[in-house]
DNA sequence: CGTATAGTTGACGGTTTTCAAGCATTGTGG
DNA sequence: CCACAATGCTTGAAAACCGTCAACTATACG
């Protein structure tokens, strides 16, 4: 080693996959500094909880691969996704006391978690991360607004449409053109509970869409879309 | 007139009915002079739109008395109403080049514009404006996911019942618990847009509720909730 | 290899939509 | 002031769509 100053992997935000793209971009050296001094990698298993419906918020967090997803349940106990949360995108209910639903990761997955505590009070005093959490928060809102035109208005042929290219769409991130062959980090029920159907229908219209030749189901995971226009067409 | 300073209404923040709930709450004097300057009041008629789905996003504003609605369309013409606006809350896309959303006023409403770039900037140059923003805006998520069980998860009489119910609460701004008697600010076909439902399905299940001793219809936009208890039950 | 889990397919039934007619309230012009 | 049209709402009958229940198939896993 030539150079006699420690070879400090300074923090993890150095070499983070998102650095540019989550909300923490455009914050200088000494923020990132002090930021990674209250936040931690973390790792969850395919199916594990991270929050319950309900409880105390007590932790926020930045998704760093994976998908998560965030869900309610009706007082008869079916269950409703959310939302599903990609690479980049930040987790958790800041500024509130409890957390209005629960999430469970997906996929394998590695997040950068905080204490909401701690959080809050780093971003009330930096006013661009706050900033950026903000213009965050107003694209989410409107991509959930979307989504219940989906839910209130459509019929299950154009919400199943509709998720296949939502999700191609989500799943190339940052690529130029959305995949045309995608990995399904959900399964049927889950498809089921995104779109407020059930799971027999969820699999008779995938089975349509294949049977007129606008996808192909080579696994139970992997879709391949193979006629877009007409996926379009159909999701209205 | 023993004061000889100019006695001036300074602005109209001073008197106004939502100084204390809004985003602008927690500004001081000299940051409230000079909102004051860029935004202005305006009136709008019941039935008037003020934004157009899709249009550029020009002005933002904050309700101070009336009910809106935020509203899409799908490919095949039906609409669903994203949200309803009450005063005091906030309306439009800040930092966002087009509205997501058509914007109408549904009972007579009085609103305090802004352009939309005169607000960008004034918001990143305020930090607890764009804090008050912010913490709105999880709020306005947290509802908006909420309705998303509903719109997913419910039936007709569920839909209905919570509609009530939710009506009533924010009807009743402020006042320690929610009216029990409610002046409807919307006919039962925008019902039937905001519960994702047909309009004789709204009206036959209000004449069930009617039925069972729930409510009473005395008028057309006139509902008193009879058995609060029963409704919520309902409601699931 | 056998069992467990996930997904598909079929038959049936219920809830909601669609289509149609009638009623009630509001507003307008004679 | 009343007739009459326009609009909004209610009610009924039939149909469509999706959910439920059930059986079956394919894939994963020990």
């Amino acid at each position: 080693m030539q150079d006699m100053q420690p070879s400090r992997p300074r923090n993890f935000c150095d070499s983070c996959a998102i650095r540019n793209r989550a909300i923490c971009a455009e914050l200088d050296e000494r923020e990132i500094d002090l930021l990674n001094t209250i936040g931690r990698r973390r790792t969850l298993a395919a199916g594990e909880q991270l929050m319950w419906e309900g409880d105390e918020a007590v932790l926020v967090a930045n998704v760093i691969e994976g998908v998560l997803k965030l869900s309610s349940h009706s007082a008869d106990g079916k269950e409703q996704i959310l939302g599903l949360v990609y690479p980049s995108d930040f987790l958790g209910r800041p500024f509130g006391e409890t957390s209005p639903y629960g999430v469970e990761a997906l996929t394998e997955a590695q997040i950068c978690v905080f204490e909401r505590a701690d959080f809050d009070h780093f971003a009330r005093e930096h006013p661009r991360l706050e900033h950026k959490l903000l213009e965050r928060t107003l694209g989410e809102l409107d991509r959930t607004r979307r989504w219940m035109l989906l839910l209130g208005r459509m019929n299950a042929e154009q919400k199943v449409a509709s998720f296949l290219l939502e999700m191609a769409d989500r799943l190339g991130n940052g690529v130029a053109g959305a995949q045309t062959s995608l990995i399904l980090p959900v399964s049927r029920q889950q498809i089921a509970d995104v779109l407020g159907l059930t799971i027999e229908t969820v699999s008779r219209q995938l089975t349509r869409l294949r049977s007129a030749g606008a996808i192909e189901l080579p696994s139970r995971r992997e879709i391949i879309l193979r006629d877009r226009a007409d996926l379009e067409q159909r999701a209205g």
